[in-house]
DNA sequence: AGTAACTGATTGTAATTTGCAAGTACTTTT
DNA sequence: AAAAGTACTTGCAAATTACAATCAGTTACT
């Protein structure tokens, strides 16, 4: 499935148009994670090889970064890039019509509710918590 | 690969969550498209089982709906319900970050910023225009 | 009326990707 | 020294996708 067009939303999909992908970018971005176990923790329970084979490809693609953990040599924090944390809106928007349209757990209601309120604002501030991460 | 979770990305991500749903919209959307042909034919060269399938399980999900061309009967058109029509912030998302992220053809370019100056408005009236399609 | 082209599919088979369970190699904790 | 924690890797079965061919009904042409 390589290269198909140049499309811009093909260009896009060929890097995030799989069920795992925005999944991993998720749990960075909405519910702190940042480590391998962390993220095969999480909810869809990803497998190994899929988890490791994508974060290769997001480390290739320039959506996120590894740090090794000073004083604690073994640990990887794995960090978005600006490119990863531009992610953000297309995250938003896909929660806005999950919102709409789907029965969600009243807690992620009224998560999503938040956001909404918050909207450019959050986003900012959000994008901002995160390129301080990666800086540091 | 059926209900990992209720996570609203998650969910979402089970209907568009692949490298051809989205294409399909794309292609109704900013590409006239609304034929099985149409879509068969558009540059990534989707293969005709797999257009079938997830123009079943788009109508399944509510998507959109099939109308037989009247004075066509063999035709049918496929057209976006609002459900489908509500994708458009999320392409319009996808588009911007490769608008940043990815080179694209001075053509797409060109598109995309006038998508980013039409704003706001221009997501409306295209709105509009597909509910007109809809609900005739 | 007969035939060719067009329509939305379906079928069969090979290639690829995913899912699952187990294992590896190194590090930190106890 | 042993146990638990860390990021992966491996092997194999199952599911999905890609590709080419075909199908069956409809429309257009002569």
């Amino acid at each position: 499935m390589n290269n198909k067009s140049l499309c811009p939303i093909n260009q896009a999909l060929e890097i995030f148009g799989d069920k795992w992908t925005l999944l991993i970018i998720r749990d960075i971005l909405f519910n702190g994670k940042n480590t391998y176990r962390d993220f095969l923790q999480s909810e869809e329970k990803i497998a190994s090889n899929i988890l490791a084979d994508r974060l290769v490809m997001l480390e290739k693609e320039g959506l996120l970064v590894k740090k090794t953990d000073p004083g604690h040599k073994q640990k990887i924090i794995y960090t978005l890039t600006e490119k990863g944390i531009d992610l953000l809106p297309v995250l938003f928007e896909i929660g806005a019509w999950s919102a709409k349209y789907k029965t969600l757990s009243s807690e992620d209601k009224t998560h999503l509710k938040k956001l909404r309120i918050g909207g450019e604002k959050l986003q900012k501030d959000l994008k901002k918590k995160f390129l301080l991460k990666l800086n540091k």
